[in-house]
DNA sequence: GTATATTTGTGTTTTAGAACATAGTTCTAT
DNA sequence: ATAGAACTATGTTCTAAAACACAAATATAC
């Protein structure tokens, strides 16, 4: 039998913005207590009120991160894409998880102690500093999201969704494609609107010229405009 | 002439947290490098697309942090309340602001110019992960703000509002008037809902005997029943 | 491979909240 | 102290988007 893949993990290139910044006996540290764990589509990588234990980096896949709103109303707060890091923010925050992650297709994630970061950035300056860039990028994002997602229109909204899908997780071989197999409910999640409204509004964009749509994938045709509708809400 | 009051000002008790972490020699670069500027009413303490340089702390006053959307309509995205830090997510994520701030009524603001954070929290552990923490709470704060703003009607949405400004800045001495003198456009702007909204709204409330109204002072009645119109959205 | 469940698509109805209009009231600046 | 500006209040109209209803098309499980 052939060796298991995971334990030949080239962390170096998998890890690359903490790796670096580790001494030698940091490095040993970490693979010793790291952890590659596999999730099917689908299947849930920690859960809303959970207490966070590990850091998590996104290997291979693709994650959602949500939040469950007003009478169970389930929305989408930011999408993971390889290779990211996740799942932190509670555990700095001494705070339960107030969101869930779900792989939205088959994922990859090492899982490293989060006792193990906060003991090595304590020591680590530039580690420290890299953590407080993360979130500091992030609260931006999640700013601009407040004002995007309760000031624009529907269209508006779905526009920006398309195009941070295409930045997320880019586009297939033709160049026009987004590279991502999602339902509309999911779709409609992401945008803060009702599935209708998110398949509606999808139909008025194919009748427009701006997208093409084959099932659940959709083909970027005029970007351009997509982002001129983004940009007027 | 008496000796002006910013000359003594008593570090140790308005920089709490910050203040505490900190050796001798770190307090006394601090200490020389630190400026208080005072702020009048209305008054712009920094603007969007500035370049963040400084750290800043509100020892006395109200600050909103606040961004221009779609159309320039405004909204207000926090308030800032003594003995809190604000002014610094931009400079970690190597941005310019995204946000503008003002004071809502006079402040006092000290003002540390951030290589000089920066410098300290590499050596500094725990002034690194103090500054992680309050990344990482705000951002668990506008990740809710989301799904708060974007679900509940606007019932839920004000008494949400009213909730936290008590929270914010707490109640008067006949304790119950919550102790801000806030404009209706500006509660609006905090609840993401028209100037018209946030009058009639409030209107109901105190019709229903949940509040009551004295121009812009506004006295909670009834707390139990906003928390539950704040819940049910 | 067929049955069942889920997802997609579209038309219709309903409604929350924005937009607008107008008047009274309270600040604020000189 | 007074004029002008800004804020508050309330009624009316209009519209975007939610809610609902029902086919048709896919996906999933057995």
């Amino acid at each position: 039998m052939v060796a298991k893949k995971k334990n030949v993990i080239d962390f170096s290139s998998s890890l690359p913005e903490i790796w670096r910044m580790l001494s030698d006996t940091e490095r040993e540290m970490l693979r010793s207590s790291a952890r590659i764990v596999h999730f099917k589509k689908n299947e849930l990588i920690y859960l809303e009120d959970e207490t966070p234990k590990e850091l998590m980096c996104l290997f291979t896949g693709k994650v959602k991160i949500f939040k469950s709103g007003i009478g169970g109303r389930s929305q989408i707060i930011r999408i993971i894409r390889p290779v990211q890091y996740f799942g932190y923010r509670a555990y700095f925050a001494r705070e339960s998880y107030v969101t869930a992650a779900m792989a939205f297709e088959s994922c990859t994630v090492c899982m490293i102690p989060m006792e193990l970061i906060e003991k090595f950035l304590r020591k680590n300056g530039n580690l420290a500093l890299f953590f407080i860039q993360m979130l500091s990028l992030d609260l931006g994002i999640a700013d601009q999201r407040v004002v995007n997602l309760t000031q624009k229109h529907v269209r508006g909204r779905l526009a920006e969704s398309l195009l941070g899908l295409k930045d997320s997780y880019g586009l297939e071989e033709d160049g026009a494609t987004i590279n991502i197999y999602l339902a509309r409910e999911d779709l409609a999640s992401l945008s803060n609107m009702t599935t209708s409204n998110a398949i509606r509004t999808l139909s008025n964009f194919v009748n427009e010229r701006i997208i093409a749509i084959d099932g659940r994938k959709i083909k970027i045709i005029d970007e351009e405009r997509l982002h001129k509708i983004s940009r007027m809400g």
